[in-house]
DNA sequence: GAAAAACATTGAACAAGTTCAACAAACGCA
DNA sequence: TGCGTTTGTTGAACTTGTTCAATGTTTTTC
């Protein structure tokens, strides 16, 4: 049983040692190369996965080919197209490793069967949803009341790990500006201090 | 039992009979006179709601005392602050009645029991955050890569009920943008026609 | 270790959206 | 029915962010 994936799940609902071992059973771990993708446009997401080690960008691509990123996700998150995964239609995500990356995943088959044979499995993955759920509200509501200045210091103060770990122009396509305008308020930043 | 909550709840589960009238019996009716708030920021959400009549607006006041809306809840739609509701703490939002309304609400310790005794209820509240946060992410998306003048047009498609009933600053403390930009937005478009 | 590719920075011209102020229209209610 | 409040509109000046093009720097890749 691996431990983060143990204490991920034991942050959010308790389980015996038994059915976290049956639950950890149905994963598989899989390697991911930088670059290489864990799910792309127009596919069908067919695993759900857990990263234990590396890093991936979750975007999409819009009618003018511009990139806007959804979230990262570091060791410890999940990383999946919860529409395509849930309703087996092709997703409009891509899901990139930023970094060579180290995967447990699930198939759609597996995970069902956890919510059928475990019942706080389902909670897990409520409680799980609910949380990113209000994340992303939060960030909504961020996105509509701040200007970018001020998302990238709170983005810098969230997530000080990823920030060595990301271009600029990854996090400009996270907080929605022009990687030109980022490399401005940088310099305006730089200039304050 | 009511109508309404049996067929948004067989959208998404089955549930017998016998344990949907149960699950029903767990919720009691409540009115909300137009101007009311079914939670304001500093409560501690302590009922979720589903809507029978009327209409809700659910949303954040920031530092400079703009109001920025989640989204409005009409009939067949649920109501809730979840991550004040689930986790017992301070809500940062407001929920008001913007018509007179009728909800079907349910107490946390109601609905503990009910994911307690039901796991299916468990299950259909995993499915509804599901869909509720990829309706977020595309939302998400759109404010990310369309100009002002686009989300206009797609909210417009895409609610064209609400339309009549919400006024022009409502829609666009939705789109997040000044009500004075809407007007200049409408106006284009009418030239347009 | 060199060439190619991706990344960061800067400036100038432009587009999108805000702010403030003034006024007209519609609504709520006593 | 009328008065006060909220809502919608418009214009001018301003701020925020984009686009494009040029230049230098770092990373990949073979």
């Amino acid at each position: 049983m691996n431990q983060l994936l143990r204490n991920n799940i034991a942050r959010h609902v308790s389980l015996s040692e038994d059915q976290l071992q049956q639950f950890h059973d149905l994963f598989e771990p899989r390697l991911f190369k930088k670059k290489s993708y864990f799910l792309s446009e127009g596919q069908i997401c067919a695993h759900e996965g857990f990263v234990l080690k590396g890093l991936f960008r979750v975007y999409h691509v819009d009618a003018k080919g511009v990139e806007q990123v959804l979230y990262f996700a570091p060791e410890d998150w999940w990383i999946a197209d919860i529409d395509s995964f849930s309703n087996q239609k092709p997703s409009n995500l891509f899901i990139e490793a930023l970094e060579d990356s180290e995967v447990l995943v699930i198939s759609r088959k597996n995970k069902d069967l956890a919510y059928e044979h475990f019942p706080a499995i389902e909670k897990l993955f409520r409680i799980m949803t609910q949380k990113t759920h209000v994340a992303l509200q939060r960030r909504m509501i961020d996105n509509l009341s701040k200007t970018a200045d001020k998302r990238y210091q709170d983005f810098l103060a969230k997530y000080p790990d990823l920030y060595n770990r990301l271009s600029n122009r990854q996090i400009a396509a996270y907080l929605g500006i022009s990687h030109e305008f980022l490399s401005k308020i940088r310099n305006k930043l730089a200039k304050e201090k």
